[in-house]
DNA sequence: CTGTATGCAAATCATTTGCAGCTTA
DNA sequence: TAAGCTGCAAATGATTTGCATACAG
């Protein structure tokens, strides 16, 4: 059987706190510099290197997720629920979250199509989101 | 109107050729370390940097593509089709192709749902290829 | 020959880690 | 008061780059 593990205690700090409203308050991927940056508008002593901590305890507790983005970098995105895609607007960057009911028709078909038992799988829609088809309108900002 | 570009020669080299028939024969994302071993068998001499510039070359090209393994390292894979979508096996690394027939469903219920209009997608399936269905032949290897 | 490719070594860049001092519960 | 955090500085590890030399066409 496996050794219980100790039950380690986490605290709420400040910094942890405004890690997590940033993410919160930003429905879009940010890496962990650009959350760094924000940070540090609050509290000029913050540390990159606690901000990667808590981006590693966040992911770990389930409470956000991450993914590589084009440049090589991590993006994080507050994301709680347990099984869903993303529709990632190319313009502005908002994620909202896209249920996956017709997967099932996918896996029926792998299998018999070419023997392949479906487990797991990752999908990401980009496009452009309600807000930003409307040129005039539209959030694009830097994608830090 | 944009300048054009000198065109640029490409030269078939040993080393290049060799990485791509390597990337050939392993229907399976690769990593840019596991390439330079295999390569160093044929020619000891080698650069690891040469290894990146072909993949970099390769991938510029359309002839392979890459993405971000779980250890943060980039893995590379033959794959010449334009657009596609792969199975990956869980269980030996292999790679087939699945092509996305269904996704026009997809891309309907967004707009409706969420007035989201999808220009592109990503998705990636993990489950168990033909051959590793059968726990007896399965040819599970260290994934590199 | 001339433009390209390569090996080598040094440089980058994102991310991680060791440690001593500071905080939270 | 502990058990956990944090800042700082140094260590990693993957990938990139500068440069002088070797090679393909």
């Amino acid at each position: 059987m496996a050794i219980q593990s100790p039950a380690r205690r986490v605290y709420a700090t400040a910094t942890r706190r405004a890690i997590l409203d940033l993410l919160k308050s930003e429905q879009r991927y940010l890496t962990a510099a650009a959350i760094y940056t924000r940070v540090q508008e609050m509290n000029p002593k913050v540390a990159l290197s606690t901000v990667y901590r808590t981006l590693e305890l966040l992911t770990r507790l389930g409470t956000i997720s991450s993914r590589t983005e084009a440049g090589g970098e991590a993006g994080y995105l507050f994301c709680a629920t347990v099984h869903h895609h993303h529709a990632v607007c190319t313009i502005c960057g908002h994620v909202d979250d896209v249920d996956c009911a017709a997967m099932e028709q996918f896996k029926a078909a792998l299998l018999s199509n070419q023997s392949f038992s479906l487990d797991e799988h990752s999908l990401e829609f980009y496009g452009r989101c309600i807000r930003c088809r409307q040129p005039r309108r539209n959030l694009q900002r830097s994608r830090p």
